[in-house]
RNA sequence: GAGGCUGUAGCUCAGUUGGUUUAGAGCACUAGCUUGACAGGCUAGGGGUCAUGGGUUCGAAUCCCUUCAGCCUCACCA
């Protein structure tokens, strides 16, 4: 058999996810088996794969197939987030290119071009998770729009109303003026910015000499002012209380009024009052029956009400009202300012507030539900601190109403219905517009009925709810919707909960909040008997952002990514997925250190992270070469290789343990160091070293014995199926090369191996054999000693030392490894040999050169002086008494033990120096 | 303004309920190796007053407080 000496992943990878998917090894039915269950965070349906979808998805991947290989019947749910606002934005985009504009087109129209674009670039993203190896039921694939989750969410807003929790109201929202809807709290986003503070004189009516100034940053607003506010207790000011101002430019009269909301202290102390544009004018507006005047257009644009700049835009309305007020004598001041401005999420236009009518869920009772669950422990965070945010959000102070109705077509339109009256507008009580909301426009009408009281009504004479829900609103029942649960619970009551939520935690209010509160909502309405708990999830385990190296979020706008694919084709699947993982801890940042190009400042699609993956993957790949070009024979196991085999599989399987409780705990990357070390190390480096057959010249070497053969295949096996979940494709390889494979025995569907019982005294003795080996080699590097000349080794007569040899394979391990020709037993120290410790055995090399006395003298000093510290800081301890009183015995006898230790190590040492110096 | 997270080797990070020979890994660095699986390799080495100052304790990287630095969340801001 010939292999190539690298490793070659991009055949590999290819060959392998066919043959899996071929297989059906994704596909999860339910059975007997207990259930693993994962929910992927759908991507945007238009998004490409970033480097923080490459670690989400690594982790879940990884979840998944230990899963599966543990026996558990593993089913990873793929799927896409509709994504309203910003697929919608780029829809728009899209047709505005191609000359068509929005306004222009009904709404079945847009929808079908905003579809049909959907279905020509929308999962691109789930085709380049394959390439990550990424192990998803795809059957299973779903989408937020489709018909099944559409549903569900049509139920679910009906249900929510009849319960009381979903109301229309005039309230303050946050405004996309470029999206043209409104937005939740939540996708606003704030940054610092400088801006300026106007300061303008109002004259006082009546009295032209009189006057109040006024500071803003939002001069262009002056024109929908209905009031101007001052402290009840400022001085300054009480005089004009009652009085009217004149707003400059246009001279409307608004009153002077006091509230305690005015700060004395800040700008000039009085607040011009404008309740259309400002959630806390607003209020104040509220409280003192003001006029609200309502000067911006959906757009941002001035309207009539300005009754100047007419049909100019906010911003630049405020240039040119600056100028106004300037020549106007009004403008008094300007100020330097920074202030915090809200944006949109999505489309980065500068939120206006602005007063609309909306759709809210209630959001008190989920709230606390939301609270409960996190903190009785239904569900558990990783990392816990994860809670504190979390409850900073959803407590009873902080929590608001959540805005659900968008101004879109891309989405669930919400099933509400308005009856039209015969002058064309919509039927109102006490002047507000009633809503009838029904799972279909029937149920609606039937309601419209009674409520009217006139059953001629016909759906005819009913008109849609023009909005559509916030995207969250369908992707908070993604854990019951993705098994149809709204409809059928067959599967749900099987899948539900699921096991383990992976998200990145800039989504835990989006998303993960809100679909635990959902989760409690509906699961038990829908499995009653059934239910094997309310909570959508058990484990959420957040990642961190992915960051540059400079700390920036890595974002396809800043040029500081790589490219995800591009890793991939450079590094192998494998060798990124380590890369990943090996910088990465639960809820911390992850820091990835992409070089840039110096010239064009952007990220290259390089990683030393990825590299050091790659490499690994070829270590592996090498070792299958070694060991597959060895000659077999039966002859007898020399007592080395015996030695070595019991040695392997008990490092093995301590390492294993381990693996078991950091998985557990989701510390992902401690296991994947540990097989990484595991392989390196121990396996290539020592065990594979040891059991090497002599070279015999002419590329040839002795043929090694069956039984450790068969014993090192057997390792190398159990060492790929406990590496697959996180190297699935160069694992699954190997595996096919290390024997004949019948079909269907594939690494990915193997049991994980369980640790077996380790011998403890055996793992002792060969980690004292490994220290006298290094020690040795050392001593060659320091000399200048070629490791190929032979030299020989004495071992001073005692307990241990002999201990130690007498151990089966020891002996033949010191002379193979450490390249001996002679080992001996002595009871003096020999003349010419340099003199080392290990443990507290003595040893002397045999050096076929002269030794130079004084560097020897330094050494041993050096060492005499290590120790000597290292005495006095045990015995500090030990001669504390209050320490040797209160300290637990197996604490203070390993103490004992440490002191003693350094004593006879200390005496060793200068026994060789008393020698040296003779 | 309220709250949170982080600070350990040049870099990226471990260090699990305080006690495992006066702190570990990988990368980077240094020295040696035409080694017959692998130079994408092998062998060895140097490098840390665990941010700071206190406290608790027989014992602190680990627990508590101070200060400093970085990051984040929420709220408010005329």
């Amino acid at each position: 058999m010939s292999l190539s000496n690298r490793y070659n992943p991009k055949e590999t990878e290819t060959k392998w996810y066919a043959h899996w998917e071929k297989n059906n090894y994704f596909h999860s039915e339910p059975d007997e088996r207990e259930p693993y269950t994962i929910v992927i965070p759908p991507p945007n349906v238009t998004g490409v794969l970033h480097m923080g979808h490459m670690l989400n998805n690594t982790i879940q991947d990884i979840l998944i197939r230990r899963a599966r290989l543990q026996g558990k019947n593993a089913c990873w749910v793929p799927g896409t987030d509709h994504a309203s606002i910003a697929t919608e934005a780029k829809v728009v985009k899209l047709l505005r290119e191609q000359g068509i504009k929005k306004s222009d087109l009904t709404r079945d129209e847009f929808l079908s071009h905003a579809f049909a674009w959907k279905d020509k670039y929308g999962g691109m993203i789930l085709q380049q998770l394959k390439r990550l190896g990424a192990s998803c039921d795809w059957e299973r694939t779903r989408f937020t729009m489709e018909e099944s989750l559409s549903k569900a969410v049509v139920k679910v807003f009906v249900d929510l109303h009849k319960k009381g929790k979903i109301y229309r109201g005039l309230r303050m929202t946050n405004w996309d003026v470029e999206a043209l809807t409104a937005l939740s709290n939540e996708e606003v986003i704030y940054r610092d910015e400088h801006s300026q503070l106007f300061h303008i004189r109002y004259d006082i009516e009546g009295d032209s000499n009189e006057g109040i100034i006024i500071a803003t940053q939002r001069p262009e607003t002056i024109m929908a002012d209905t009031a101007i506010a001052v402290h009840p207790d400022d001085e300054r000011f009480k005089h004009l209380i009652g009085k009217n101002a004149l707003i400059p430019l246009i001279n409307r009269s608004i009153p002077i009024i006091e509230d305690t909301y005015v700060d004395i202290e800040f700008g000039t102390g009085a607040l011009k009052i404008t309740p259309a544009h400002d959630p806390n004018d607003y209020e104040v507006g509220q409280r003192h029956g003001l006029e609200v005047v309502d000067i911006l257009n959906a757009n941002g644009t001035l309207n009539e009400n300005a009754q100047i700049l007419v049909g100019e835009d906010r911003f630049v309305a405020r240039k040119k009202i600056k100028k106004l007020l300037e020549e106007s004598g009004n403008l008094v001041k300007l100020e330097d300012y920074t202030t915090s401005i809200g944006h949109s999420e999505r489309t980065d236009a500068v939120v206006e507030p602005r007063l609309t009518l909306q759709w809210y869920l209630d959001m008190k009772d989920f709230a606390a539900t939301g609270l409960k669950a996190v903190k009785n422990g239904e569900v558990k965070f990783y990392p816990e601190s994860m809670w504190n945010m979390y409850y900073q959000w959803l407590n009873e102070d902080n929590i608001r109403d959540w805005c659900i109705s968008r101004q879109l077509w891309w989405g669930q339109q919400i099933p509400a219905w308005y009856v039209r009256t015969a002058d064309g507008r919509r039927w109102t009580v006490d002047g507000q517009e009633v809503a009838f909301v029904g799972g279909t426009v029937e149920e609606a009408l039937g309601e419209a009925k009674i409520k009217t009281c006139s059953n001629n009504l016909t759906v005819k004479d009913l008109v849609r709810d023009e909005d559509v829900v916030d995207t969250w609103f369908s992707s908070w029942l993604w854990p019951i919707t993705v098994f149809d649960g709204f409809e059928n619970t067959d599967e749900l009551k099987y899948y539900y909960p699921t096991n383990t939520l992976v998200t990145g935690w800039d989504i835990i209010f989006f998303w993960v909040a809100r679909m635990i509160m959902a989760g409690y909502e509906w699961s038990e309405e829908l499995l009653g008997a059934d239910l094997k708990g309310k909570q959508p999830f058990n484990d959420v385990y957040f990642t961190g952002m992915v960051r540059d190296n400079k700390r920036r979020k890595m974002s396809k706008s800043l040029g500081n990514s790589p490219d995800a694919l591009e890793l991939i084709e450079n590094y192998g699947a494998d060798g990124v997925r380590f890369g990943m993982l090996s910088c990465s801890s639960a809820g911390n940042d992850i820091i990835f250190d992409a070089p840039f190009d110096p010239v064009t400042k952007k990220s290259l699609n390089e990683s030393k992270l990825c590299e050091q993956g790659r490499n690994f993957c070829n270590k592996m790949w090498n070792a299958l070469r070694l060991i597959k070009g060895w000659e077999i024979e039966d002859v007898e196991q020399p007592p080395i290789n015996e030695l070595a085999v019991r040695w392997i599989k008990d490092k093995a399987d301590t390492v294993m343990d381990n693996a078991e409780k950091s998985f557990d705990q989701y510390r992902l990357s401690d296991v994947l160091m540990g097989q990484y070390q595991l392989i390196w190390s121990d396996f290539c480096s020592w065990y594979l070293e040891m059991i090497k057959p002599a070279y015999i010249g002419d590329g040839k070497s002795k043929p090694l014995d069956r039984k450790t053969y068969e014993a090192t295949i057997g390792v190398f096996e159990k060492l790929m199926v406990s590496l697959h979940p996180f190297m699935p494709f160069v694992t699954e390889e190997i595996w096919h090369q290390l024997r004949q494979r019948q079909e269907g025995n594939d690494c990915m569907v193997q049991s994980y191996p369980k640790a077996g019982k380790i011998d403890e005294e055996l793992v002792a003795a060969f980690e004292k054999a490994k220290d006298v080996i290094s020690k040795i080699r050392e001593i060659r590097n320091n000399k200048g000693i070629s490791p190929n000349e032979a030299l020989k080794l004495f071992v001073e007569k005692s307990g241990p030392s002999e201990k130690l040899l007498d151990k089966g394979g020891i002996k033949e391990m010191l002379m193979k490894l450490g390249n001996l020709s002679e080992l001996t037993m002595v009871n003096e120290e020999p003349s010419n040999t340099v003199s080392f410790l290990s443990g507290t055995g003595k040893y002397f090399l045999e050096v076929n050169i002269e030794i130079d006395a004084e560097a020897e003298l330094k050494r041993l000093t050096e060492e005499k002086n290590y120790y000597i510290g290292f005495i006095k800081g045990v015995g500090k301890k030990l001669s504390n008494e209050r320490f040797v009183n209160n300290a637990p015995a197996p604490v203070v006898e390993k103490e004992r033990q440490k002191l003693a230790d350094g004593e006879e190590k200390l005496r060793l040492v200068e026994e060789s120096l008393e020698k040296l110096e003779v």
